[in-house]
DNA sequence: CGTTAAATTGAGATCTTTCAACTACGGTGG
DNA sequence: CCACCGTAGTTGAAAGATCTCAATTTAACG
């Protein structure tokens, strides 16, 4: 894929190569919709391009600084820390995804940002997203469309990933990752985030990646990067049950 | 408190008595801030009241009409029902709160609301919303505000009520249920519910709260309504242990 | 005062966590 | 190039939590 530039601190790609929003992958679908090409990229200079390694902290909560980041590449995670000190992953933000809109409010960020793969995002500037509001009409259609985005994939991590066995939700994830990746293939986050979204521990998510591992609905594993037998992760993902138990021969329904 | 219709079908009050939104104790923080009260009472004919007894269908998931719902009085369940036919509670709203703002994009219900108890709401006409959206300055931010609320209220369910044991759980959802009703007196909503939100199952919910009462988190029930000890609560709420099993001394820190 | 739905309770089955030990991997320094 | 180290991943076994299924009890309502 695209190289990703490895420094935990961000790298600021924005002098290095001419990385403009104007041929940025989410830009027809996102933010800048509607936006003239040149007024567009008169504006988008304010904007700051950020190449992230996995893992890399992106914002903490409750920091307050007038931006908002779009996510091009990668996936993020917000998390909320628990009493307790666990974290708890809230959402899952693929490309087209922003964080920090409560920046808009001037509200401080309600969530810790970190990403959980290499990622790419650009950091706007509040100032600019209000001056778009002002001169493009259809603007602050885009943003409420993007709070609505936030708030179903909310609803999914709660529907999806936190509901029903730790099997089915594993599997659930799974199918996201995949998704995500557009293919068979499957990249694999680490057991930890996989227990912090799923609202299981490490352990039970190590566990149970083998054991799909071992039955076949995941294969061919190199590193994190795995196939997936997609429809019987699907399946797993309803039943959450019939899984790789060698099925006891029932006398009773044989 | 206020006498309520008791009606299956939702009765709507804007004709019996001058019930108009200019009385309306959630205005001045909603959807309708920042408008004059003239123009607000022109504008808002367009508005019906409508009264909903405990347990009545708002509209399902998948529907489509061009209404958005604020909530006045009482409590309403948005819910995803999962593919094994269990329901799984998205959201609880409180009054000021709106339900159905999907309607502003053209889209379908992406809930079944319901009440969880009697309840007031307002029904919107979105090509009134759409009007005030060209009318008073500020209104988008408002409806920006309005999806900002409904994400905050989908990741508190996420982290209060479907994180931990479900000891805690409980615990959790007591003291929303008596924030909600703003003193110590908490009214219970049935254990179904309890379970739908708190993702447990029904005898779960019911095992629990019975001991809350016996151990004295929750005293002197009268049907559904029981004063909490909140504090009591608020410590189950972070431990969700320490609870009633008669402790055992221990010589080691004794 | 029946009738019905909701709430409660019990007991065993099942799932998940806990705690601890162990393995695999990637990088680092010699 | 290899030994060493630390982190992440894996696995086992027992304890604990929750669910399931079934039986009661209670409450609500006509």
């Amino acid at each position: 894929m695209t190289p990703i530039v490895k420094t935990r601190q961000p790298k600021n790609i924005h002098d290095d190569e001419e990385v403009g929003c104007g041929s940025c992958p989410v830009r027809r679908l996102d933010l800048f919709a509607g936006l003239s090409d040149h007024r567009a990229g008169e504006m988008l200079r304010g904007i700051d391009h950020l190449d992230y390694a996995a893992r890399a902290p992106i914002y903490p909560i409750g920091e307050r600084i007038p931006f908002v980041y779009v996510v091009r590449e990668g996936l993020i995670k917000l998390s909320h820390s628990l009493p307790n000190g666990a974290e708890r992953i809230v959402r899952i933000l693929e490309p087209g995804d922003t964080a920090g809109l409560e920046a808009l409010f001037g509200d401080p960020y309600h969530h810790t940002a970190v990403t959980l793969t290499p990622a790419h995002l650009c950091r706007v500037p509040v100032a600019l997203l209000e001056q778009l509001d002002r001169e493009v009409p259809d603007f602050h259609r885009q943003l409420l469309r993007q709070f609505q985005r936030s708030l179903y994939q909310a609803e999914a991590v709660l529907t999806n990933l936190s509901t029903g066995t730790a099997h089915g939700r594993v599997a659930r994830l799974l199918l996201f990752l995949a998704r995500n990746h557009g293919t068979h293939s499957v990249t694999l986050i680490s057991r930890e985030d996989m227990g912090a979204i799923l609202g299981i521990t490490t352990e039970s998510a190590s566990r149970i990646v083998a054991q799909f591992r071992r039955n076949g609905a995941l294969t061919h594993c190199k590193g994190s990067v795995c196939t997936g037998n997609l429809s019987r992760l699907a399946e797993l993902a309803r039943d959450a049950d019939a899984n790789d138990k060698p099925r006891r021969v029932s006398y009773a329904d044989g």
